[in-house]
DNA sequence: AGTATCTTGTTATTCTTTTAACAATGCAAA
DNA sequence: TTTGCATTGTTAAAAGAATAACAAGATACT
């Protein structure tokens, strides 16, 4: 597992690295000590031969006769997907999804720490909301070059997204998780991953309607993408 | 436009689609009448080809001088994605995120409604949230079979997740956007749309990290799908 | 020992999606 | 009229991802 072979590792087999790992915990933490590929792949839903491509891509060797040895695997990926030390995110706009958000992630990603929120709000700034504090935005340089701060998660209002991606940049994060419905786009050397709550649900909507109007397709679809 | 083109339409293009017509509808509102592929793909932050590739994929033609009639193309891009009578929608687990969810999406799309919330915390059956009523699961087939409700969003916990799953479809919804971290699978005649928030954000952490260690790569990700 | 069975690891193939290439078109200006 | 230019529509090629195919290893059973 050189530098060069992981760059090589598909997307894709990234992201579902992640979910394997989560997966793993699951069953670890239920006694088990070894999993066969096809185990994986139902509680994945996915097939058998997609999960050793994945694992044979990080280099992982299963036993051919008990399959893989849960622990070991779990500490290889994270070995590939986590950072030694960590990573450290702030939250750009505090409100019901900022807000739901920081509830859901703070204290709960071993390695990955929620250690900020900004916002214009007023009522908000000064205060903690599940121990992540909240700052006003003129504080963003500040606050992300003192913790050293990686990742922005963007929940702002559409209009204010791309000034707030900007700002976040100029700060010094380097990954932007995009929730507002605007495309953006980031300076090389950054990276932008996004998501669009309504595309998801127009997509549910198109294919039901298709699916109603001739019972052809059956469909499975994921996407974190 | 017959059926089976429509089959065959990429997933890919499905999105774009509903992401072109937003974008279209806002210019449209700045008094623009015609726009040119590479415009639109500038907005997108994608490339002109794949701009016209998709609209080549749904027949729509624009005029050589003067690019695509943004009304004409909103309405094209309408035929195809929305049903014609709407579509309706229900939010499964009223909590910190069902509840974000049902603020942001309520009375926003034209052809999707959100017409109930399912929940078993007593607090919030009976209640309505943004105009929104909430009934309790013992409900779940009564209201869905009788508002026709044909899309369910899984918020639910994670443990409650596929159970969860079984009982909307039981019901009749025909289309699934899971929103737990549980992988899921779905019968033939239903379609799952799976979004991992977790998943995103290890994978931005990850290539943050590969970035960080040796510049390489510009990189730009969008999921939705 | 030999055979059957199950699993992994890997290569080959197919499928999907994006990107490139370019002919055809229509207008404007020379 | 003719040339140049910017644009569309489409076919061709490349890239990315999933699936299939299968050799090889390990164990159990005969
Ligand atoms: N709520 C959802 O479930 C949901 C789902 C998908 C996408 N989104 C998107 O997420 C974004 C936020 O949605 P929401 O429902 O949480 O909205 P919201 O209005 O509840 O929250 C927005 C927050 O951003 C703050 N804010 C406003 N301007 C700011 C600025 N310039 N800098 C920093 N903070 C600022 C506001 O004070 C507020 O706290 C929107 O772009 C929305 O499209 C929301
Ligand atoms: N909060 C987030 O930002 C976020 C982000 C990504 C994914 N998720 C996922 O979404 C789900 C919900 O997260 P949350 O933060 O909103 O949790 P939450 O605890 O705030 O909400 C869960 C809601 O579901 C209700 N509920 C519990 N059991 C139920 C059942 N059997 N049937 C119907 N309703 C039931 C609860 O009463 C509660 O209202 C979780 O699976 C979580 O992993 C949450």
């Amino acid at each position: 597992m050189n530098k060069e072979s992981i760059k090589q590792i598909p997307h894709k087999t990234i992201e579902r690295l992640s979910q394997y790992r989560r997966a793993l915990l699951l069953v670890s933490a239920k006694g088990k000590t070894h999993i066969f590929s096809h185990e994986i792949a139902e509680i994945q839903h996915i097939t058998a031969v997609q999960v050793r491509r994945d694992l044979m891509l990080i280099g992982y060797s299963g036993d051919l006769r008990k399959g893989y040895k849960i622990q070991a695997l779990v500490e290889l990926i994270g070995q590939i997907i986590d950072s030694p030390s960590g990573q450290k995110v702030a939250v750009f706009g505090l409100g019901n999804l900022g807000m739901a958000l920081t509830h859901y992630l703070s204290g709960r990603r071993e390695n990955l720490y929620i250690v900020a929120a900004f916002d214009v709000d007023e009522h908000k700034i000064g205060q903690s909301f599940e121990g992540v504090p909240c700052y006003g935005m003129e504080k963003v340089k500040e606050i992300v070059a003192r913790e050293n701060i990686t990742i922005g998660i963007i929940t702002v209002p559409a209009e204010e997204a791309k000034a707030t991606k900007n700002l976040a940049i100029e700060a010094g994060v380097k990954g932007i998780l995009n929730y507002t419905p605007v495309p953006m786009e980031v300076p090389e050397g950054v990276f932008l991953e996004e998501y669009d709550m309504i595309t998801s649900l127009e997509k549910v909507a198109f294919y039901v309607k298709e699916l109603g109007s001739s019972d052809l397709e059956n469909t499975k679809r994921t996407a974190s993408k």
